[in-house]
DNA sequence: TTATTTTAAGACAAAATAGTCTTAAATAAA
DNA sequence: TTTATTTAAGACTATTTTGTCTTAAAATAA
C-alpha cells in the first residue's frame, strides 16, 4: 500500500475542506459525508492541527478549516505529515547506510520512480484542487453524495 | 511504505538467488548472507515455490532455487506473487467502485505514476538484472558482504 | 537402519496499524 | 448559570503485519 490508511483519510479530508469556504466545519460532518470513523478522523486531523496545516475550533458552530498555509500546501505535505517523509527518502529495498556510490541493481530507476510520485503529490496546491475540483466536479467520497458547494 | 516487508525480503532473496546457477542453495544461507529472519524468510520462499517461481528441494544439499519461470520472471511478478496486485488495480485514495467516468482530483496523475511504478519492476527479469549486477558489482545485503560469484 | 540436514506447515508471540470509547476542556446558546 | 455542542486527549480493543518456535516430512549419508 503506498498510503497508509491514516493518510488516505487525511488527503480525503483535505479535499473536502479545500472546497468549503473559511468557515469552520464539523469533523462529524466530513466523517459522515466521507464515511470515515469519526474518532479516527477526529485523531488524523488533530495531527494536521498541530502541524499549522489547519485550524480547529471548539464549542457549538465550531469545528474545523484549513490554515492559510493548508490551503497554499500541497497534497505531499499532507502526507510526509502524516505518513512521514519515509516514502521519498529511503530506498526500495531498504538496505541500511546504501547509495549511489555502492548502489543496488534498482538504484537508479527506483530514484527516478520516487520523484515521479513526489511530483504528482506535489505539483497542485489544494487551493488550486478545489478550483479544478469546481470546474470539473471531481469527486471525493465514496457515493458521489459531496457536492462542491 | 511502498512494499512490504515480506516483499523486499523476497526480492532480496530472489536477487540473491538469481546471482546463483542452478544449483540449490539453502534458505539458512540466504538469510544469513542477506541478515533475514530464516523462519520468515522460508514462509516467503515457500510463497514463491507454490507461485511457481521457484523449486526447493529438501534434505542434505538441499534448499531452494529460482525455477525456469522465475528466471525469466521479472520483479513485478515477485511483487504481485508476495503483495498481490493491488497496488497496481487500486486507486491512492481507495474510492470504492469509483474510476475515469467519475474520477477523482487525483485520477489522472495516479495512473500515471502508477504505471511508471509498474514499468519500473517490470522492465528487466531477474536473468538480465544478474547479467548487469555482476558486471557492474550492484549489492544487494546491507554490509556488502554478498559477492557476485 | 539410524542420524543428519534440509524444507513444509502451522501454532504462537510481538509489534504496528486501525478503530472504538470515555472523559475533559472550551465555547456558545438558552 | 446551566445545558448542549464541539474538539482534545488518551485509554482501550481489534486487526494486520512481522517475527519466533516447534514438529513433521523428505532426502541424504553414515
Ligand atoms: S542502491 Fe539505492 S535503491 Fe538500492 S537499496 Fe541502496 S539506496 Fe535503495
Ligand atoms: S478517480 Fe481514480 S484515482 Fe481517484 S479514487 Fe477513483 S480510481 Fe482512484
Amino acid at each position: 500500500m503506498l498510503l497508509s490508511k491514516s493518510c488516505v483519510y487525511g488527503l480525503r479530508a483535505s479535499l473536502y475542506l479545500s472546497a468549503k469556504q473559511d468557515e469552520y466545519i464539523s469533523i462529524r460532518e466530513i466523517s459522515e459525508k466521507l464515511d470515515i470513523s469519526f474518532h479516527f478522523l477526529t485523531k488524523i486531523l488533530q495531527q494536521l492541527t498541530a502541524d499549522g496545516l489547519m485550524e480547529s475550533y471548539k464549542g457549538p458552530n465550531g469545528g474545523i478549516r484549513l490554515s492559510p498555509k493548508g490551503r497554499k500546501a500541497t497534497l505531499l505535505d499532507i502526507v510526509i505529515a502524516i505518513d512521514g517523509p519515509e516514502l521519498f527518502t529511503q530506498c526500495a529495498l531498504g538496505l541500511p547506510g546504501c547509495g549511489s556510490e555502492d548502489p543496488c541493481p534498482l538504484h537508479e530507476s527506483w530514484l527516478g520512480t520516487r520523484t515521479a510520485i513526489s511530483n504528482m503529490l506535489e505539483k497542485t496546491s489544494l487551493e488550486e484542487i478545489a478550483k479544478e475540483g469546481k470546474q470539473n466536479r471531481f469527486r471525493i467520497s465514496a457515493g458521489g453524495t459531496f457536492n462542491w458547494s
